[in-house]
DNA sequence: TAGATTGTTAATCGATTAACAATC
DNA sequence: TAGATTGTTAATCGATTAACAATC
């Protein structure tokens, strides 16, 4: 299949969300464009654009099966593949990331959180004990970790991405305040706080 | 100013980081737009076309003033302008939130946090003591309040929006895996964690 | 069958990029 | 002046929307 836009992906998550949504109030088996397309304000020849993209086909004067289109958006964004990630900074966020209980839902399990900070070293948190940063190569190498969330200060974030990377990474999920070079390969998706706060300030002040 | 677009809006903050970091390691005091452009991939001419669309005014075979170029994205970000905000759940992410020190430089101030569960009421966080729901509406009156944060469980996130729409809010910063219906006036923005998830989860399978 | 919905091609719209005269 | 850069108009590109025959 080929590689989806974002902006595909993000609409993909959007009908998930809103097709569990309803299964999970009512028993709901098939569904149209037209509806969906309604709930989100989206134009229905897109929804089914979207749907014919990820090999999800509808029926004449029916619609389309819920399952089906939830089952091939699932595979499609990776939900159903499950992959192992591990942490590095177990700092504020780091901790609300570590306790968010929803994650496994999209397929993904932290299984190992590592910190420069020798006074957290040791530490349990959840079910992990946090790891020293000696260890991150050599754990990623044999589990074959292809995913690393980073939640670090953003003075050390390349020096750790370096680090992942170089231990061979495919993902790094950024929440550093910072860009961060990566080779064309590894995927960095970003999650600057401040790209939110930009479209709040901008709002409150005109 | 008419209001401008999302993507605009993104890449004036990725010009704003740009130009706050190389004016930090060296002087600078003007700059072209094939600089910026190059450094972040972007077309010079759309670069052109954003600082015109701000107020920023270039000079022939110079350039941009840089502290012109600053001042523009600041205001039309709202980042001098300085607003106070309330924070509803003041659970793990909640609590991360009122610990990074990072807002005040885009103008952002927390100065009250809110929760329903009696256990964390009364507790301190940092310089705040956490109040009851019950203080929430006559407190954004009193101080006329604009902006809400949202890091309350997905289950009340819909109760505690319209809570806050009635008193009078007229942005949410929402990290509850939900989404807000909130009238046309107010500025929904949704730090959902899936979206990002559904992009790494689609680079790691495919 | 009749009618609603899909799948797909064509038309529209907006955003990005190219071109170039005006400017310093 | 000569040359680099802006500001802006025109051209291109891609994404969204409209139209409609095919399908159930």
């Amino acid at each position: 299949m080929a590689r989806l836009r974002r902006l595909v992906l993000h609409r993909l998550l959007s009908y998930y969300r809103l097709l569990s949504e309803w299964t999970s109030q009512k028993t709901v088996k098939t569904v149209t464009s037209s509806q969906i397309g309604e709930a989100l304000d989206i134009d229905p020849t897109q929804v089914r654009k979207d749907l014919a993209a990820i090999g999800a086909t509808g029926m004449g004067r029916v619609g389309f099966e819920v399952c089906e289109v939830c089952r091939a958006i699932r595979i499609v964004l990776g939900f159903d593949h499950g992959y192992e990630s591990v942490l590095i900074g177990t700092g504020h966020l780091g901790g609300a990331l570590l306790a968010y209980p929803g994650f496994a839902k999209y397929g993904l399990q932290i299984v190992a959180a590592f910190d420069s900070d020798q006074r957290k070293i040791g530490r349990r948190i959840g079910e992990l004990t946090v790891k020293p940063m000696s260890d991150l190569k050599p754990f990623i190498r044999r589990r074959k970790i292809r995913l690393a969330i980073l939640t670090t200060p953003a003075e050390v974030s390349q020096k750790v991405t370096d680090r992942l990377v170089s231990a061979g990474v495919s993902a790094i999920w950024n929440f550093a305040p910072t860009s961060l070079a990566a080779p064309p390969g590894v995927l960095v998706r970003n999650e600057h706080i401040a790209r939110g706060l930009s479209e709040i300030g901008h709002h409150l002040h005109s």
